[in-house]
DNA sequence: CAACATACAAACATCGCTGTATGTTAATTC
DNA sequence: GAATTAACATACAGCGATGTTTGTATGTTG
């Protein structure tokens, strides 16, 4: 009973979907490949037709996240008079606010965030150590404009400052994650992310 | 060849060494039980014998850890005139220099940290949420004194102040620990907590 | 110094799960 | 419309690991 290219597509799909609700309930360790094709409503003949494996399961389940439009927020911040601070903190809002209304983004980063790391993983934490490193150098590089624009206060650097924002941000995200989600992350983060930019603004101790 | 009592202790030692460097290693979901008794010098027998099963060596492992001696802290806390801010900076920061000078718990705190914590681990990382709940608790407590002791200034709240002190403190970790520990935690955090009291303390905003 | 318990080693049972190979049917392709 | 191939289902082989059971030699206890 061979199916059309869109009935394949569609095929793919349910067992994307089946595979992030048993990955999220089970555990990606503990649920079996058989697990995921009753929920999909398939076998498992389906599953490795369309996948190779269960990394590369886990791997196109993240693929399948839209990824936040970073040139776009590059660009912004181009202009020589950028306001850094407002663009930064809208941005991180955005970001918590998207998490917390896309379900489909809050078990998968679950599963990666619950996922063994080691062995057959590495490939998908490395992808996210890099997108780390990048975004990293990105915030540093904003926060030096900053500085040099003479607004960042108190005794920080672009370093320091770019740390503890992702430092914050990861605690808040990991935390409501992993634990249940028992606050409110967009109202909870976007004052978090007030106060703490309030203090990147602080005026420099004249001590 | 029946052991004494001080060599089985001994034997039990061993194996806990040996699961703490495997289990860092392959990944606790990854290592079987045999790789465990290979390093450890002896056979699965032995593990079983002081073990239940891999949940409860892992269990085992992370009783091993020290844990901070909290009712300490809580006396220091109690005197009317407590210098909270003081004392909360100081703890802080003698966490991150055990962490940063112990290397069995780096390795396995790293390890809890990537492992599932679904299905057979739930009930150590339910207590590790316990634990957590306590120490926010405390948290907001103290800051709940220091507020009235009028020192808890800008726009901060116990729960707020207390949060953000254990998102910082926590993507802090994580990220040292998950990521291949590439700076000096314990220089790094320290400033980060020196910044993030400076801002507790800061004079209220008069708008 | 029996008698028993302890601290393991060694062998066993078995079972779930993975990956693959083969079979089958229907959509495409030329 | 014959040939091909895509999209699966089904069947198979086989390992690797787990938990248990049995064996055994030696501490330990009364």
């Amino acid at each position: 009973m061979r199916r059309t290219k869109a009935e394949a597509k569609e095929t793919r799909q349910q067992i994307l979907l089946a595979a992030e609700k048993v990955f999220y309930e089970k555990g990606v360790a503990h649920a079996s490949m058989e697990d995921v094709a009753r929920v999909a409503g398939v076998t498992r003949g389906a599953i490795y037709w369309h996948f190779a494996n269960r990394a590369d399961l886990v791997l196109e389940l993240y693929n399948s996240l839209p990824m936040p439009q970073e040139e776009l927020i590059a660009r912004e911040l181009e202009a020589e008079n950028a306001d850094v601070f407002g663009v930064l903190e809208r941005v991180g809002r955005e970001w918590l606010e998207m998490l917390a209304t896309d379900e489909h983004r809050q078990r998968i980063l679950s599963i990666l965030l619950r996922c063994d790391t080691s062995g057959e993983f590495a490939a998908i934490s490395e992808r996210q150590n890099d997108l780390d490193d990048e975004h990293m150098q990105a915030l540093e590089a904003a926060f030096a404009k900053a500085e040099g624009q003479g607004k960042l206060g108190g005794t920080w650097t672009p370093r320091s400052a770019a740390s503890m924002l992702r430092w914050v941000i990861k605690g808040l995200c990991s935390e409501w994650l992993l634990f249940g989600r028992r606050f409110d992350i967009a109202s909870e983060g976007k004052e978090a992310l007030r106060r703490l930019f309030a203090t990147y603004s602080a005026p420099t101790p004249s001590t």
